[in-house]
DNA sequence: CGCTGGTTTGAACTAATTCAAACGACGTGG
DNA sequence: CCACGTCGTTTGAATTAGTTCAAACCAGCG
């Protein structure tokens, strides 16, 4: 059980573990000396990370809100490995999924203009998203600040806030308190996602 | 065995393959409708790459130079997979490590400069570079065009050619003709290279 | 010798960043 | 319940890194 910002594990640190999300969300990060930090991805409940062969984590994993998880030690894991061998095929087809979403991410981070990124961002990552009544009115509560969407998107916060205030100005969504956004007119978003 | 510039096969393309490369070097890239494309991955003398369990490639595969390959069919892979035990867990974990790699591209593409991303390119990929007599003078020899570094760095040819000229004037390096590059003053290159 | 594909260079432009300030939401404690 | 402080968000103005467009240049090659 983590709160909110709190670290749960350093990029580089030795520990042979494997975390579970049972609730809550936690990010993966890269970052510099100088400050930068580039977001690497997510992890909800039912989502796992955990550290390489080698016993050292590739990223720094931060809680985004409370977070609940379920750790196995090193050794704990290996024997589950041993009595479910389906676990480990399954645990080979969940990361060659992550290198094509790493792919995906990298045309984004490359590629792609601010709005663009920010139109991604609101049509993939509706982590709890309810498309309610509606069909055109989804509605995303969104965990994150925008510091973490910019971390996320390569941006910086203020250039986030305005695509978001230009998206606003467009009738294409609105915000609400609380970090939530409503999608009003999801079909111009997927239109000006690119790609 | 395929000639410089020719597809070998292309992104979400329907094929049961898995390739190996011989000789030669290959590009893995994403591209979009209006032609921006960016490139996720090289793989040289040793390295392969697959379609996924869905049956279709995540990128384009093009040839950089001549290239041979080795290529086999989803059936005969999977017996290979049966008969070598072992195979299985080597992909596990070169899977492993380019899940990494993929990650420190993130970091590069979203959150380094231009000057730091060829720097990095510079010193990551001695294709077949030399460690040349002298300590500091390593003579890099690069098989890819500015397009493809800039395609990978998710920059434009103008901007590469930019910043290797103004190594140049610094004395950080020089460039030779054909393609190659001598890193005259490797040190700084660290320094600068961000991270 | 003259193409062709790749590279370099310059000048103008623009998307996104930086810096600064105001604003709003939310939880805490008086 | 309200005042206060903190943290996150928004907005504006100025700046800049990188792009775009255009042209010249260069190397390799038939």
């Amino acid at each position: 059980m983590f709160e909110r910002r709190q670290t749960i594990a350093c990029e580089n640190e030795a520990a042979s573990v494997f975390f579970n999300v049972v609730s809550g969300l936690v990010k993966l990060s890269r970052g510099s000396q100088d400050g930068r930090t580039q977001i690497v991805g997510f992890r909800g409940p039912g989502e796992f990370f955990a550290a390489a062969e080698t016993g050292r984590l590739t990223a720094t994993v931060e809680a985004v809100g409370r977070v609940v998880l379920c750790k196995f030690s090193g050794a704990r894991f290996k024997r589950l490995m041993r009595v479910y061998p389906q676990l480990s095929a399954r645990l080979f087809s969940i990361n060659r999924r992550r290198l094509e979403t790493l792919e995906n991410q990298l045309f984004l981070l490359g590629r792609m203009t601010a709005r663009e990124k920010v139109t991604n961002f609101l049509l993939q990552h509706g982590f709890d998203s309810i498309p309610a009544g509606a069909p055109h009115a989804h509605c995303v509560r969104l965990p994150v600040t925008r510091a973490e969407i910019a971390d996320f998107l390569g941006l910086t916060t203020e250039t986030v806030s305005r695509v978001l205030a230009s998206l606003v100005r467009e009738r294409v969504i609105t915000v609400g308190k609380s970090r939530a956004i409503h999608l009003i007119d999801v079909e111009r978003l997927q239109r000006e996602s690119g790609r």
